[in-house]
RNA sequence: GCCCUCAUCGUCUAGGGGACCAGGACGUGGCCCUUUCAAGGCCAAAACCGGGGUUCGAAUCCCCGUGAGGGCACCA
């Protein structure tokens, strides 16, 4: 039997970095067993459903490579894969239970409902539906129906015993059947709800393993006796454990922004990591190591060897909270990991963003120091703005000043320099740092070039964290390199 | 309130009765390197929630607490 696995989320906002790890993790498992992987839209809530969001859910998992077999735009032999594309369906399935006796028609309106949990709340009762139209004869039905009554139609929960659901990650979970209502499982509108969809479609797409988040573990037994009631083989069901916020507290919201503990916002949405500069390929191997583990203390590694490795039985339940700083850290590393014309290419949308005009040679030079330096790629917007931004420098004469480079602070160093840079030939690496390092060392009391190349960085760059001076300088060209030495000369010999 | 789930360093995790005075990673601290910032190298601090059992032996199994999370909709 070959295994089919699902993501299926609702379009009621774009993904989020929980539901693209329920989406990894499915996905894993297809891959790892050979089996399909399909994506369906559960958009039953009318109210709840915004635009735009199925469009950035594909797109997202696209960008993460999590690629799908049968969905609403490949299509599949087991279509549609838009739950209002399948309303029928549901109607006719829900009509049977009816017919069998295993759900009715039930007639209390919304205001109705709510004002008797209200009571209930009140009272300190267990909340849920009393069941009061579980008791109507068939001739009461027709009434209600002949006069036009609008009607849900609700599960007929067992009331005594228990129901077990069998979990692959946690093992079999009873639960006694007098805690679960009737639920609804078709609404007035003739659409139905999860309970009712997911069971149809997961029945009828031929799905032989439900992983999903442990939200659902508390509805899992109505799932369970929906599957029953329809005498349907059940699939394997896996709650996959919830990732939290940040800061512990809570389950994480694709609505909500999240907070740390120390107040500070983190990222949620799967579209934000790709602004913030994050690679896919690390987002994806941050998202297998929460609640999985490759194993052999590695903690890096590119998906497809961990797809061989991924199992159902090793899946840890205890629910996680993201671990952030982790994700910079691999983020890194990929970073680094890739070739100069690769960084090249990933950093030049972020620049062309800022209004950088990139000039290809430039940032082919600067690459190899970006490459070390970067977490995100968005960061090279300010590592590189003194490529691009040539206004005035920000800058004291104090700041280019130090005792070691003589009685001046270094303005006699600094001209030497600019006579250095404007006779250096050819003005390459080579040339360029020979002649500085020499100079450095000579001007500077203890003999060494390093408090005069770091201030001639300062000088050239204008920013307290650049590139390395000669990358700089060579990115730079000769001639903005000497004109802003003639600024910091002419700084420097303003304030003696 | 009721029900369900979970519980190893700050965080993510390894561990599935003896191989554990508990391993890795991130983060943190220190040192080295160093033109800034990084990267890199070395070192360090840091955990089995508590209490009972079971067993010759428990991080590992059971029970009870406690804590955290989830659910109790014509939302998914």
């Amino acid at each position: 039997m070959t295994v089919r696995v699902r993501f299926a989320p609702s379009p009621t906002g774009y993904l989020h970095i929980g539901g693209a790890r329920t989406a990894l993790f499915n996905w894993m498992f297809a891959r790892r067993h050979g089996g399909r992987f399909l994506l369906r839209i559960e958009d039953t809530d009318l109210k709840r459903t915004i635009p735009g969001a199925i469009e950035n859910l594909m797109a997202a998992l696209r960008w993460l490579g999590l690629d799908w077999d049968e969905g609403p735009d490949v299509g599949g032999p087991y279509g549609p894969y838009v739950q209002t594309e399948r309303a029928p369906l549901y109607r006719q399935w829900a009509r049977w239970l009816v017919e069998h006796d295993k759900a009715y028609q039930c007639f209390c309106t919304p205001a109705e409902l709510e004002a008797r949990r209200a009571t209930q709340q009140a009272a300190g009762d267990l909340p849920g539906y009393d069941r009061r139209c579980r008791a109507l004869t068939p001739e009461q039905v027709a009434e209600k129906e002949a006069a036009g009554l609008e009607y849900v139609i609700r599960f007929k929960m067992p009331i005594e015993g228990v129901t077990v659901v069998p979990d692959a990650i946690r093992g079999d979970i009873t639960f006694d059947n007098s805690q679960i209502t009737d639920f609804v499982l078709l609404k007035s509108n003739g659409l139905p709800t999860y309970h009712l969809a997911h069971v149809v479609d997961d029945h009828f797409m031929a799905i032989t393993h439900i992983m999903r988040a442990d939200e659902w573990i508390n509805t899992a037994p109505l799932h369970v006796q929906i599957w029953q009631a329809f005498g349907w083989p059940m699939p394997v069901y896996a709650h996959l454990s919830l990732v939290l916020n940040p800061s512990g507290k809570g389950k994480l919201s694709k609505r909500t922004q999240a907070f740390r503990e120390d107040g500070q916002e983190v990222l949620v949405q799967v579209e934000e990591f790709r602004q913030a500069g994050y690679l896919p390929q690390a987002v994806v191997n941050f998202l297998a190591n929460v609640g999985w583990a490759f194993g052999e203390d590695r903690e890096k590694f590119p998906i497809e060897e961990a797809i061989p490795r991924f199992e159902l039985k090793s899946i840890n339940p205890a629910p996680a909270r993201l671990p952030y700083a982790k994700l910079d850290w691999l983020n890194g590393q990929y970073i680094q990991a890739m070739t100069p014309l690769e960084l090249a290419r990933a950093v030049k949308p972020f620049l062309d963003a800022a209004g950088y005009e990139v000039n290809p040679e430039a940032l082919l030079t600067v690459i190899p120091s970006l490459s070390v330096r970067l977490k995100r790629l968005n960061e090279a917007v300010e590592f590189l703005r003194f490529l691009f931004d040539d206004r005035p420098l920000a800058l004291t004469a104090a700041d280019l000043t130090d005792k070691k480079l003589g009685a001046d602070g270094g303005l006699a160093a600094y001209r030497q320099a600019r006579d250095l840079v404007a006779a250096v030939e050819p003005y390459n690496l080579e040339q360029i740092e020979a002649g500085l390092r020499q100079l450095g060392e000579r001007v500077s009391s203890n003999g060494k070039a390093g408090p005069f190349l770091g201030k001639l960085r300062l000088a050239i760059t204008g920013q307290p964290v650049s590139p390395p001076l000669f990358e700089s300088m060579l990115a730079l060209g000769r001639q903005r390199v000497l004109g802003r030495l003639d600024e910091v000369i002419a700084l420097m010999g303003k304030t003696p």
